[in-house]
RNA sequence: GACCCUUUCGUCUAGCGGUUAGGACAUCGCCCUUUCACGGCGAGAGCACGGGUUCGAUUCCCGUAGGGGUCGCCA
């Protein structure tokens, strides 16, 4: 084997990546994206994903938060391999606990007459204030003109370090090979170039991705809006692999035409190659159609428990469905409700989960009031009085009580009436649920029993004419 | 304002010199059907503009305009 060979046969090793967010408000959807990404490249590439906190801002930190992020990764499957709750050999891995190796690394820094002090006792860091050519794995070569800029801080008077520092001193003792991280931060990694280069090391590959914004005006998703924390697509039900497919679908593509990914075969696609440069805007439309696509992949029993999962899960924000009064109406029912049965009825219905909740209340509350549109169709029609009267009689006579016998009674009724069976259906079910709509009745009916159905029938029968 | 990134249907995207510019969400229509939905079929809808380069530009280059981002002792 010659030299030539072995150079080029050398494995490099495999890549290092974090996501490192602080612990200052909730998990934003860009920031799961970013961590989603990261988590890609390592997990294609046999590398390590490491989660780091980057809490030093201690004024701004909460529990809350800390919780969000821990929450929002596991509930998106994104595993970290070192970080919190993780080990590995590079820890504390929140900076606020690593204050010993800043204090060296400033040290070292300051001995090497990359510093200054300020009167007031904060530190900055001396620029070379030079042009740097940023080769960006995403955006390819990028202009950092630093020469007119001022020195950074990197010491707070307090004695509290700056995120530039903690930074990059975090990427050397952690041994980060790529950076992947949102847009916004293309001019700090300009300073952070500066700061690597004064410790005398080699900076990491970095690749800055495109931004998601907001599906109103466009502009950097913010608090704002609708589904910009993880937080309410949990609240809300969400099928996680659903999210995670919008996620990925946001700046990188499989290129052939391909949406619903199972995430191995995006693990195996990632590649720098199939992202983007450009911003996105995020479609909580497309969103909810890709969790109609991943409900639609679940079997009855799994969609069960997750609705029941939820249905009784806490209450996560005011933003959530759970939290309205419809919700607290239809609480009581459950317990009762034969809830194994009704909803695989009620799931190729919906796209989302908070949709369970207008079917549950047709099926489990018989007295809900005539919706409005519905009445004006039924008013048109005059004998749908006398259609239901009709069924009410053939139900009645009916000595098992199953779908196929319900179909019996119906076709006895339409017969009798000299209609087609088809004509009873929108009155039958405006009689049961109140509704023009819902899910498949005869069904329904067998669920509900003989007895609720006649009542319900006789109930609002007099009602549809009122 | 300066600097950086960016520009294909309303939105997410495929396209990497020659295509009837493809797919998806959304919208609309038809079919199926017991309403709604699902499903099937179909329609409308796009290369920001102006210069080049080229036999030929959506594709390459340069401007202009639009969009986004960044200009902290926040991260």
């Amino acid at each position: 084997m010659d030299t030539v060979t072995q150079l080029s046969a050398m494995p490099t090793p495999p890549p290092r990546v974090r996501f490192a967010p602080s612990p200052t408000g909730y998990l934003h959807v860009g920031g799961a994206r970013t961590a989603l990404f990261n988590w890609l490249y390592a997990r294609k590439n046999g590398g390590t994903f490491v989660l780091r906190i980057e809490d030093t801002d201690a004024a701004r930190n909460t529990p809350q938060a800390l919780a969000a992020i821990f929450d929002g990764l596991r509930w998106l499957g994104l595993d970290w391999d070192e970080g919190p709750e993780a080990g590995g050999d590079c820890g504390p891995y929140f900076q606020s606990q690593r204050q010993a190796i800043y204090d060296e690394y400033l040290k070292r820094l300051t001995e090497g007459g990359h510093t200054y002090t300020e009167e007031n006792g904060a530190v900055r860091f001396r620029s070379p204030k030079e042009v740097i050519m940023l080769q960006d794995e995403i955006g390819g070569e990028i202009k950092i003109d630093r020469t007119n800029e001022p020195d950074m801080t990197i010491r707070r008077p307090d004695g509290g370090y700056i995120f530039h520092f903690v930074n990059v001193v975090d990427d050397i003792e952690m041994k980060i090979s790529h950076v992947i991280r949102g847009e916004d931060h293309i001019f700090n990694t300009g300073k952070h170039i500066e700061l690597f280069q004064a410790f005398g090391v080699t900076p990491p590959v970095y690749g800055h991705i495109p931004l998601i914004l907001n599906q109103e005006d466009g502009s950097k998703m913010s608090k704002r809006s609708a589904g910009a924390s993880v937080g309410y697509y949990i609240a809300n039900g969400y099928l996680p692999e659903a999210v995670r497919n919008y996620l990925c679908l946001l700046g990188w593509s499989p290129k052939d035409d391909r949406e619903v990914i199972p995430i191995d075969e995006v693990q195996r696609l990632f590649d720098r190659d199939h992202l983007n440069h450009h911003n996105a805007r995020f479609d909580l439309e497309k969103c909810r159609w890709m969790n109609g696509e991943y409900l639609k992949l679940q079997s009855d029993a799994d969609f069960a428990a997750s609705a029941k999962a939820w249905l009784h899960g806490p209450q996560a924000s005011e933003l959530d469905p759970r939290a309205t009064p419809e919700f607290a109406a239809l609480k009581p029912l459950l317990s009762a409700a034969p809830l194994d049965v009704l909803l695989p009825l009620i799931k190729p219905k919906i796209k989302v989960m908070p949709e369970i909740l207008e079917h549950l209340t047709m099926g489990l509350n018989g007295t809900v009031p005539i919706a409005d549109d519905v009445r004006a169709k039924i008013s048109a029609q005059p004998d749908a009085a006398a259609k239901l009267t009709s069924l009410t009689g053939h139900f009645d006579a009916l000595v098992h009580w199953n779908r196929e016998h319900i179909q019996d009674g119906v076709n006895l009724a339409a017969a009798e009436l000299k209609v087609k069976p088809g004509a009873l259906m929108f009155p039958l079910r405006v009689a049961i649920t109140g509704q023009g709509h819902g899910v498949d009745l005869l069904p329904l009916l067998e669920i509900l029993g003989k007895a609720e159905t006649i009542a319900r029938i006789r109930a609002r029968t007099p009602l549809l004419t009122a």
